[in-house]
This record gives C-alpha cells, structure tokens and sequence, in this order.
DNA sequence: CTTTTTGCAAAGCGTTTGCATTGAA
DNA sequence: TTCAATGCAAACGCTTTGCAAAAAG
C-alpha cells in the first residue's frame, strides 16, 4: 500500500480511536501499519512475529489486545473460520472470501453482482442485516497442481 | 425430525462408515441420532453433554473424535465462525447461514437465488470450487427486542 | 494528574495425542 | 481373530485475565 493511503488511514485511526477514548500508542500505530502490509489474513500470532521485528520488546498480549480493540471499534475485522486460530483481516471494505480447503488459505474477491444481493423477505422482515457476503469453497490455484 | 426420515440417514451412514472402514459403534449411532435432533449447530461441548444423557459413559474425546471423523466423511460440515468453539452442523444440504453478532446464534435459511450464483469467471478459471454459501450477519429477532 | 495501556505470568478453555483396553466385523 | 474405536490422562495451542508498572492525553 502507497505510504500517502497509509497516512490517510492512519489519521482516520487517530479519529476513531479519539471518539473511542482510546490513546495512540506507538504499538497500536505500528501494528495497524504492519495490518495494511498484510494481505494475507494474519493470526495474533503471525502479527506477534510480524510486530517483534519493527518493536522488539512487545508483547503477544498486546498484540492480540490490540487486533480485538481494532476489531470491536471496526478498523479491521474477523475472518469467518472453521477453527483455531482467530484470523483478521485489515479489508473493512465490502468483499468477499475464497477458502481453500486444503491450504487453509482465504483469499479476497470483489464481486459486485453478490454485493447486490437482495436480503430474503422473511429474513428481512425479522432480522437486521448489517452485513453480507459470499463463502466460496474449494481447491485453490497453487494446490490444485 | 420423523423416524423413518432418520432411518433411511442412518442406512446412509451405515454405507458410507463401510466405504470408508469404519465401525459402526452404539457410540457413533447415538451421536448421529443425537446430531439429527440438533436445529442448533452444536460445539463438541454441547454435543458431549447431550450424549452423556443417552450415553452415560461416552467420553469427550469418543464425541469430539466422532464428530470430525463425521465432517472427514461429509456426514455433518462444519461451521463457519469467528473463533472458539468449533461447531458442527448435522444439515450437508445446501443452505445459508444467518449469523447474529449479539448472541452468536447461527439460523440455517434455505434461498434459490442464492443456490443458483454464479461463480465468477475469474475464479472458476483458476480454482475449484465445490460449495458457495451466503452469510448474512446482523441482529436476530430475539436480540432486536 | 488521571486514565488507559503495557508486559508479564498464570489460568482458562478447547482440542489433540499416546496408549492400553475394549468391541465391531 | 484382526483392526479400529473407546476412554483416560496428559499435553498442547490459543485466548483471556489480573495486576503492578509505564506511558498517553
């Protein structure tokens, strides 16, 4: 990503977490820079290593702490997973994910017919709906040779 | 779910732990039986405590072992979901899922439309896709009230 | 100066493994 | 009689909690 995007970003992180009353700590700076590195869907634990190498003396604590605070107050979100460990994903923007089944790996797609989905009536009707996407699962490219 | 319903699953079952060299324990029955009743999509957890009352002796491990061996056949899938713990789903028929991020409860809805999407060009070129699904998060009724 | 955040350690929860015993085919 | 499945116990991986010290606003 284009260090000028970054910068608008991050000054949007700054927004959000002063209307959170949350404080901008050089860890949380760092760990939402190193999130829009990532296009993979990294675990607490991929971002712990990720992290150690830009600010050595953090602390797995704070890192996980830190991916939950981002995702309660929407900076990043959490992955629809069939299992441990918890994975993120640093794309709030409507998307949708590919699983593979033997890899694990989720990839993003940009779809814009399922972005029209009709929500069904009924559900409708009972529910709100704030979100909605499509779960494509099969082989991916580099497993299928 | 009507008897003679589950009866013709259970023949089912019986073929396909034969194709696939499994014994056909009481344990693994009941478990069955058990995961048919479910409306819900249970955790290993919910299902040990149900199956204790049919099964008093059954352990965890008989349960949580069953049940993955059950989603390795194709007999029951398993959820997607935004963390611990694992839940599986007795219904490998094709449907949706409405997820509400209050109380965590996950409703199956069936829906054509949703059925008949079309996989998009870019990706059915370089994977292979074997399952799409909608999911819907949002409020249930329950917890809009 | 107040309040949040950090890092550490321990506990917690869910899942998996190894192994002797049991039971299905 | 054979091979898979069970139950038990221990280990494991990931996540959460409590708390004193540190740092942000």
């Amino acid at each position: 990503m284009k260090e000028s995007q970054k910068e608008t970003l991050l000054d949007n992180l700054r927004k959000i977490c002063k209307l959170n009353n949350l404080k901008l700590t050089p860890q949380r700076i760092m760990l939402y820079r190193e999130l829009l590195d990532s296009t993979d869907h990294p675990s607490a634990d991929i971002m712990f290593k990720k992290a150690k190498k830009k600010f050595p003396s953090i602390s797995f604590d704070t890192v996980n702490r830190t991916l939950l605070t981002f995702s309660r107050i929407g900076v990043v979100s959490i992955v629809e997973g069939y299992g441990s460990p918890r994975r993120f994903d640093p794309n709030v923007i409507h998307h949708h994910h590919f699983h593979c089944i033997k890899c694990q790996e989720i990839s993003d797609f940009v779809n814009q017919t399922y972005d029209e989905l009709n929500v069904p009536d009924d559900i409708q009707n009972r529910c709100v709906v704030f979100n909605k996407k499509v779960i494509l699962e099969g082989i991916c490219e580099a497993c299928k040779n």
